[in-house]
DNA sequence: TTAATTCCTATCATTTCTATAGGATTTATC
DNA sequence: GATAAATCCTATAGAAATGATAGGAATTAA
């Protein structure tokens, strides 16, 4: 499951995808508006910002902004910058892969194709983005 | 990530689907076969029988075996006994659902429809049953 | 100069995960 | 009937991850 970090932190990019770019939301703004305790938010930002996603300016009048152009920007993205691989299995994750150690043998682990199959499904449609992702209608 | 109780669940599985039906495979000796901590077996295949995956024989000359045909058993039947819901957010799981608290709205929310896709796609594979997890051919 | 802000390190609290301990109960076999 | 090999059960310990807070340094617009 999703960890709240990353809840946090894909709600923070929605609100900034929406925020007027000309203008810089705060730590203190994006906080109220979307229920996230302030310093652990302060936290995610930085984050957020190690990995590229969100861009700073500091001092008064200071806050975040998208690092880039949101038809660039995806929950995936989101996703590994907070909680790491989407792969359920470490063994198939193209930027996180580690051996499992519980497995003696890659190429005779029967699972392993299976999970592979998984994430390759998940990736594409976590990967559009986030422009894609409309209101939905009533 | 599949925890490791997950994983060792999974190997159990598959082992006594491998196991001769008719005799039980006691928890001594898949925890040596399979490498997996003793006391932490025994506690995973008291809950793989409580979720029915696994039957029991008790006293000497005892042990595990399946608790239906193989054809019957899923890897997400596993995963959901150790783990809970396959789903990464929980108010899209079919078994467990639940709101999320950071959620104002379930019918505005942007990202509900892009992980009841996720998982959409996620749970035919993983319900497969376990007879099709052939070994790899080299 | 002030106030608003990002930035940084550290720490705490809680929960979850992994694993172990110790023994009660059951049962096949000798 | 005794013994040994098992499952079964409750409890708890230890470790790691997660969620959250504290306190202040540095930056900058007004």
């Amino acid at each position: 499951m999703l960890s709240k970090r990353a809840k946090y932190a894909i709600k923070t990019i929605l609100f900034l995808q929406d925020h007027p770019e000309l203008v810089p939301a705060s730590a203190k703004l994006i906080s109220e508006k979307e229920t996230i305790p302030y310093k652990f938010l302060e936290n995610i930002l930085r984050d957020l910002k190690t990995h590229q996603l969100v861009k700073s300016i500091r001092g008064a009048e200071g806050g975040y902004a998208l690092a880039k152009d949101p038809a660039l920007i995806s929950i995936a993205q989101v996703m590994r910058a907070m909680d790491g691989p989407i792969a359920l299995i470490p063994c198939i994750s193209e930027r996180f892969y580690e051996s499992c150690p519980e497995c003696t043998d890659e190429a005779t682990c029967r699972i392993r194709k299976l999970f592979a199959e998984v994430r390759s499904e998940m990736v594409p449609i976590l990967e559009r983005p986030i422009t894609t992702l409309a209101l939905p209608k009533e």
